[in-house]
DNA sequence: ACTTTATATGACTATATAGTATTTTAACAA
DNA sequence: TTGTTAAAATACTATATAGTCATATAAAGT
């Protein structure tokens, strides 16, 4: 019998939603919001990138080859070195939203608490 | 001896990146993007979002419970079912940069195809 | 009380990936 | 050529997590 026909189960096979997640899980690790956070200043080796962030070099490496691929950083050899560069600003768009929606939301939390104390029975 | 004093690696130790990544971490999954694009249209309980997603109820219920932790869905309990609701519309922001950004992207490297192959030796 | 229905939780498996050690490739210099 | 340095690729380990099955909790009706 076809799959295709009367299914009750997984009514949305949404191919579309794909490259929005894997967008979204290339900044999603440490490190690599580590390196772009470094590459904001300009264009860097990876020699420089290493000792700015710590990281291994095999490690980096990776990284910087799913950033590239992600087309979020270029990549320009030059001689021995390979520096790389932002190449869509844009993730700070992205970076900056989610951060300023974090810090409203521990604004709200402290307020909240310092309210909730103000009626405890610490208060003078 | 102390690790603290000139060390040599790992520079900086970024504590202010992780809740960073980890919210783009919850937007890097297929089927949480899905739930989400789900309640665009508004409130929906489990059973609702569980058909509409086709998702097993078990997993669904995980990623509800990340979503609405993450502070992007809110919960409502009414009787028996659940509502799950948007809490954060800034979420869509987030997708719309993203979108927008692979359209154009993917928009450029048909043109340049189309330039391309309008020079080859295919081109009539 | 018991039953049913809706959701959550726990245990488990399978897969993906971050990190590391090692090797390989590439570019320049002697 | 050989040596040196920088970066990438490969192999491996360890951890995290998506998905599933089974069970638990909780509310509402009987």
């Amino acid at each position: 019998m076809p799959k295709s026909s009367h299914r009750k189960k997984t009514p949305k096979p949404p191919e579309y939603l794909a490259p929005v997640a894997d967008y979204f899980k290339v900044l999603s690790e440490i490190s690599r919001l580590q390196i772009l956070s470094c590459l904001r200043e300009g264009a860097m080796n990876v020699s420089e990138i290493g000792e700015a962030t710590g990281l291994g070099q095999a490690n980096l490496s990776k990284h910087l080859k799913m950033l590239t691929e992600a087309e979020i950083l270029s990549r320009q050899p030059q001689g021995v070195a390979v520096y790389y560069e932002i190449k869509d600003p844009m993730i700070f768009e992205l970076c900056e939203l989610v951060c300023d929606r974090l810090y409203e939301r521990m604004q709200q939390k402290a307020e909240k608490f310092k309210r909730l104390s103000a009626l405890s029975s610490f208060a003078k």
